[in-house]
DNA sequence: TATGAATGAGTCTTCATTCAT
DNA sequence: TATGAATGAAGACTCATTCAT
């Protein structure tokens, strides 16, 4: 509205950047919905408001986005952990309590548990796009894994299993209730999670530290 | 009816049979391996050796194979659990110990639990299927919810949530891991739900029992 | 029921009569419905409550149906055409009113008229059967030319046209108004070939006759 | 806009309202020659000289097509009723002599008129397109009408029928005349229109106008 | 950068017909 | 005669991708 911004809204360069913006979460929706397979290149652009050669123009192929989505996914993953991580000092009441708001995010947002999902059918299934989500895949493993031996070391407890493997399974749980909540089912991912973890925690020996 | 005769006529219909068999254990691999969506009728038919005609003698389209798969997948796991339930006047060890072969078994094929998977995918995004899909779940659902219930019950411990709940989450473990297994992991499907299910218990109240 | 008929209630010959009546009167009621090329020999075989390979025990292609329809067709019009021309030495308002009966006839089956057009869209379509529909299609012209051409000259005048070729424009009339009467439009056929009929009369020069 | 660009822009656009046309006219062709439901889309597109993608470029199902002819269909027959509607001051001899033209214009092109029956038969099939039919065909019958109603006023003359119905019949005629020249007859169309309408004349009694 | 017409391979499904029973 | 599973070709339509503008 003010006389100086109104008139050219966006430089060329902003404007580029909002096509592809467009495009991406237009894709993220259409993945998590109909699947990797399932969603067109036409109905990305379509419903996105542009045409299929602006697609082109964005992304070398179908693929190509879902690659842009994994970075993101992965960017926002290490975001979510560095700050269960930032807790090295702290103390294991302090860990569980930012854990369980770690939990709670998980129910947030379905899709993009969905699309995590995605990803990893989609690489399944193809070698090109396996290499890059592994790398991925990995380092959330680890640093996950981290984070839940230094709690279980801070609570003067041996993992039942190797830390990186409990990472894992915590992963698929929480995959897995995504795709049952799609159908129908409320939501209460985040509180199975914790009610898991907690178990897993009591149930462990007690260090012969000392 | 004739002896002579018998022999050709039930050859024939078992070569009928074989047909259907072939098609849908074929239709079964390519699901698994490319995803519902990602393996076409002419595909399975031209696996399974016959041409797609001979696919729509069999079922009436492609979601209906799925569905055979659906009840074979049924008939399966209703197996499974009868055998878990069995044991209703049984010690809570044995219980223990016969959860531990169920649990294991999840692992033997990966392949299962990813149809599993498909099943869950196509139920939430076809209607029809989605029917049919409910029943069968809910009544899973509700049967391995019954069996840790009387695991708690022995134990004379409170499931820290509604024991349907905990049926599904051990399912949605189950799934997940299977994803993740499909990539390249070796498999600790079994031993990992166990290892929840035990920290369950161990977290969970006793009861205040007389 | 009664115990000596109702144990072989149709003997072989006349079951299979039946047989093929069935069939044939299910095929011209689904290509009056669909079209011949709409109508697909599953769909005629199923309605009429038999298998394919039943279809084919009784007639050798889906062409051939449409021959046995033309028979039918050609006995059933050359019927309705002789009693139009017993008329011989009838006065031409007895010729008249017959005349009258025959086009009310017309409107009774509008399915019938819509089987001529069918059969006449599949002679322009196929060699085989063009020949042989060409046959009945020129003795009916020929006949019902004849009948015209007696009217007039009765009634002492001169046709506009060669009478076959006004054969051929009543019988066209006929056609392209059942066309009509399919969609929607309330049945007149008959009154307005009269009307037509009537008007050639009127319009035609009196003989010369001395 | 500049005189370099704009050649070259045009003739961007007029290549693909040439590959509009094409396929526009094949599929006529073809309609005509096979039928709506023989005509297939394959054989449109290849005929024409395009892929199949090329046609679903420029129309969005074959019925779309089909809906792209009866607008020409409409706009020409359009064109043709407004010459005779204009002879509003004329006197009857004048209008005698167009429709004779009219009705000889009616021959020249057989194909023209079997589009026609296609459209009819496809209205009778299709709900989609009997809405659109209609519109068109309800039109047509109510300035045919007019201008026959017109006719008789002039010539002191009360038509047998109402003038909406004699249209309609004058319709059938001309399209039962197309079906049957379609096989093999010599074309002759217009001339018995026209002598149908001149008896119908001959035989309206006259009005009792003072 | 963005357009969208055009491609060619691929989708699910239906067809007329054959053949062992 | 009658069955219906199986065939192979063809049906309408969609897709990821290319390319001239």
């Amino acid at each position: 509205m003010s006389p100086t911004t109104a008139r050219k809204r966006l430089s060329r360069e902003e404007s580029q950047a909002q096509t592809r913006e467009r495009l991406i979460e237009t894709a993220q929706q259409l993945f998590v919905a109909n699947g990797y397979g399932g969603a067109s290149i036409r109905d990305i652009a379509n419903k996105a408001g542009y045409s299929q050669g602006a697609f082109y123009s964005n992304f070398s192929s179908k693929e190509d986005v879902l690659l842009e989505l994994l970075r993101r996914h992965m960017a926002a993953e290490a975001a979510q952990l560095s700050r269960l991580m930032s807790n090295d000092g702290r103390d294991s009441e302090r860990m569980l309590a930012e854990l369980d708001v770690w939990a709670s995010t998980l129910n947030q947002d379905a899709d993009w548990c969905m699309l995590s999902i995605e990803l990893q059918l989609h690489a399944n299934r193809s070698k090109t796009f396996a290499a890059e989500y592994q790398k991925v895949w990995d380092q959330h493993r680890f640093e996950l894994g981290r984070v839940i031996g230094q709690l279980f070391n801070k609570l003067g407890r041996v993992p039942p299993e190797e830390p990186g493997e409990l990472a894992a399974a915590f992963m698929a749980l929480s995959h897995g209730l995504a795709l049952q909540r799609m159908s129908t089912r409320p939501d209460s991912s985040g509180r199975l999670i914790m009610a898991f973890l907690r178990g897993l925690i009591a149930n462990a020996e007690r260090e012969n530290a000392e």
